[in-house]
DNA sequence: TTAAAAATAGACCGGTCTGTCTATTAATCC
DNA sequence: GGATTAATAGACAGACCGGTCTATTTTTAA
């Protein structure tokens, strides 16, 4: 892996992790095992782009898994379930610490950081528009308000998962998959 | 309001817009106008001290005006909906810069600081305590799932309200409720 | 009134923060 | 092969971090 990416990456995980303002760039160059010239040469803008950088990496990455799961899926539902379980993955696999970094960027970020939040935005929007066109592939309609709900609620489970160390919350949300998406077979 | 409680107000409310990593000490101190001497005074424990008795406020204040919503209400669905209009009308007052203090933190500390992780739990616990009792006092079953269901979607709906500067994921979240509260009526 | 405790006040410490700067080495291109 | 650019390397700066410590002032209690 190139250095530019591996800075990237252990951005990302490290986010991921404890969030922004406590990831520490001294931290990232250690890990990715660069010197700070190489950080500001791939990243002239400094932490902020670093930032940017690992939120962008991580919405190609969601979003490429969240289409690749809907497409192995036979239904809608199981399309849905599949990302699901695919966090359930991610929190278990990593002892509930790698979580979603865009919710935690989010609220670091909302009134204090507009470049940030506008990343983060971007990536939001992405995951929105990639999950109505995979719904619109499973003969779904593909409302928009569909996709928001579902990622909402997913949100909100992950917030949950990580407070009580548990996959009960994402659990729940998939039993509430097929009500979530009862209203999504007409247009509206 | 005295030097302590000050102290914690300031910490709760800077906590809130930005988190905790990036709340300082000096920060706190200079917004209360107090000395560090008096800081260490009421909170030997430092930083950490300082946000669990911050949290402990957020978890009483919210934790209030969650009953009083309800109690207020004459049925469940109504209550439920005025607390989300709390919500909507906390952010859209604060310009959308006062989220929900509990999920920041937790995302926070989820993997690096255990005493605030527990000091999220407890919150979190007290608040569907809380949302039980009240769904029961509205003569339903009260079930804890229901409770957990509904912060679960409302704390999705606070990063995605925040993403977004906007209160739609609230609003999408009331019209939710009778569906969320149709399982509430016998015991599971 | 005086002794003890509470609270205020802020200098100070070692460490870390982001970011800049100057070299030096490696790769690329003509 | 020589010149130009890319990348690596890390010393350094100035600010700020959380936290400790010693006074001083204020309040309380005997």
């Amino acid at each position: 892996m190139s250095s530019r990416d591996r800075l990237v990456q252990v951005t990302a995980r490290l986010i991921r992790e404890k969030g922004m303002a406590a990831t520490g760039i001294n931290e990232i160059i250690t890990e990715a095992g660069l010197p700070k010239g190489s950080m500001y040469h791939y990243f002239p803008g400094g932490k902020e782009e670093l930032v940017k950088a690992a939120l962008h990496s991580y919405k190609e990455w969601l979003g490429q898994s969240f289409k690749a799961r809907m497409k192995g899926s036979s239904t809608a539902e199981e399309g849905l379930c599949g990302i699901v379980d695919f966090f359930i993955h991610d929190l278990t696999s990593s002892d509930f610490v790698a979580g979603c970094p865009v919710a935690t960027v989010a609220l670091e970020s909302a009134g204090t950081s507009p470049g940030v939040s506008d990343g983060v935005r971007e990536v939001m929007d992405h995951w929105i528009a990639g999950l109505c066109a995979s719904l619109q592939y499973k003969g779904r309609a593909g409302n928009k308000n569909t996709a928001i709900d579902f990622i909402t609620h997913l949100e909100g489970a992950l917030v949950m998962a990580r407070i009580y160390q548990s996959t009960e919350p994402l659990e729940r949300l998939k039993l509430k998959i097929t009500e979530l998406l009862q209203n999504d077979y007409t247009t509206s």
